[in-house]
DNA sequence: GTTCATCTTGAAATCGATTTCAGTTTGAAT
DNA sequence: ATTCAAACTGAAATCGATTTCAAGATGAAC
């Protein structure tokens, strides 16, 4: 049923070799020659088959992309700067969504790695460093958002967790509190261990002694946030300010204040981290970190798209980016007198 | 570098030919031999490569979906309903993120056509039927989503579009609302035609005269909503009640009637289409139309796979789902005597 | 000890393109 | 007219698996 290159080539009255030099358009073909061919293929309505192109080339112009979930708008920002990317540069993607579970993640590295990619980009929060290195050292081309990996072979992009965590805490300090939460994420991921860091060593510049019935495990999640924001208002601690490590979590947040009647910023101050889509489009307004999300993705996949093609002369592997804390309504207030 | 099954083969001491059936499972192998061949894979570290297998084998165990935009939430449902799906009958799936542009989509419907993928599943507002049912008469196996094709060979799942848009008018009526705002999607979608549709019948019905100020295009997008009831604005003409053809259109006409400080639902109401996430965050929350996102995109999913593989015996192919109406504090106001 | 079905294995063909290698044409330069 | 490099083309090898075909081994039944 199908039409193969051998088809076209018995239609044009030429060989497959010089059908296949005019589909790739690099070597010699007399221009009449080039002609023939063209119009056979138009005429039989002939597509080249990409499978047998790929195992003989050797390669499949396709980047695999692992993301804990592809839902989050923190998540879907990265993957439409990949995604352009990597069309501009003729390759196409494929996502994979790990649903947040660390078994999945794993999982869908095994699929990449049959060479049905020609290098991926990992956003595996719960995927430990050395597993990591370990496929790199195999050979595959492997590129790592949201992490710090000591590797010469793999480039990174990551954000400064402690640095915009510092931020967040001057900020709610400056508005006066000095009695707040912090909402993590769950413990495997990097960014919970680093963004409780910030909190802490921001704590410390203010001189604020820690007090660990004020940090709550919230998995990332809205219902996570939910949840510990519930238990926290059920151990009746003394907290004006919350700083949920990211905006899901402090969409729980609001709910539970909702429910008890608590007001935001009035009563409660909330920062959240990721600028979601939706946290502009809250009551009050969510203030929140802003990472140049689109930016990281289009970033990190030039980079891995360069290194496939080995255009990179040891060239720049680790990005650090800034990150910005945008102040909206949640934290619109203050409270005592400003330090 | 790379580890081949022949590297294997060797050094299990066997021919390539029996190290593909233990990687199979399926013929008879003895099992003294199947574990000397499995021990060679762990202690070489071998992983298949997929391109060999596919060309040999003719299929890809992979689907191509092509979807107009993936940052929405509609779509974002549907595509894990779909990736689910695949999922448990071991299929891997490739989104395709046509941007909301006709010719990204056709862009895209040609590469998936070179056999990378065993089927795929549309939902291209913008690609012309006749073009759909080119592609599936050469062969391809195609699913469509949003729209009704009379082809023996494609299933088709969508949503009957007239009946929901007239319960929203019926609603809106029943509230007392006689100037009814339609915001259209863009022209070449079908969704924008038979909402309008709907909307006209539900007119009609209720003996209330169509004037076609009361109708502006919003492109499906917040901004285009943004736009359109800006334009109403100044028009001057008179309404009470908006029914904008999805909620991101919806989004933008709070937003300008926040901007004009016209409050809602009590001065205009409005209704939106998808229920995005985003509709029950905001304030007030948006009433909106439902649709069962998730289920339908693993039936169509089920049904391609399952015609890939011939499972289906003249099978019910056509799925008309319902949706319903969620009234929420936007239009959670009576004007003048309920009818 | 035959016989015959069932297991078990390997050699070689195959999937559909690309690419190397070598041979032929072409045309400009002498 | 001759020479030689560049332009053009095709035959055949190749990518790395699967699968067919045939042959050899095994073992139960008589």
């Amino acid at each position: 049923m199908d039409i193969k290159i051998v088809d076209v080539a018995n239609k044009a009255g030429v060989s497959p070799a010089t059908v296949s030099r005019v589909l790739n358009g690099n070597s010699y073909v007399k221009s009449k020659t080039r002609e023939k061919v063209n119009q056979a293929i138009a005429d039989l309505g002939y597509h080249r088959n990409d499978v047998a192109k790929n195992l003989r080339s050797q390669k499949s112009m396709t980047i695999g992309v692992i993301v804990p979930d592809v839902n989050s708008s923190y998540f879907a920002e990265i993957i439409k700067g990949i995604e352009n990317m990597a069309y501009s540069r003729k390759y196409r993607v494929i996502i994979c969504d790990a649903e947040n579970q660390k078994e999945k993640e794993l999982e869908y590295l095994n699929l990449l790695m049959s060479r049905t990619v020609d290098g991926m980009i990992l956003a595996t929060p719960a995927l430990p460093d050395e597993e990591i290195v370990r496929y790199s050292d195999k050979g595959y081309a492997i590129a790592v958002i949201g992490r710090h990996i000591e590797h010469a072979e793999i480039p990174c992009i990551y954000t400064d967790n402690v640095k915009f965590s510092k931020q967040v805490v001057d900020h709610l300090v400056g508005l006066g509190h000095r009695d707040i939460v912090f909402l993590s994420g769950y413990a495997e991921a990097v960014d919970s261990f680093e963004r409780l860091e910030g909190y802490l060593k921001g704590l410390k510049e203010h001189q604020i002694p820690f007090r660990p019935e004020l940090v709550e495990n919230g998995n990332f999640n809205e219902s996570g946030g939910y949840e510990a924001m519930k238990r926290l208002l059920d151990k009746k601690v003394k907290f004006t300010a919350v700083y949920a490590a990211n905006d899901e979590m402090a969409l729980g947040v609001y709910k539970a204040c909702r429910e008890a009647g608590i007001r935001i910023p009035e009563e409660i101050a909330v920062v959240g981290v990721d600028n979601n889509r939706i946290s502009k489009y809250l009551t009050p307004t969510l203030s929140t970190v802003n990472q140049p999300k689109y930016a990281m993705g289009a970033v990190i996949a030039e980079k891995l798209i360069d290194q496939l093609n080995e255009d990179a002369f040891s060239d720049k592997r680790v990005f650090k980016v800034d990150s910005e804390l945008i102040v909206r309504g949640s934290t619109d207030f203050r409270r005592g007198p400003a330090s």
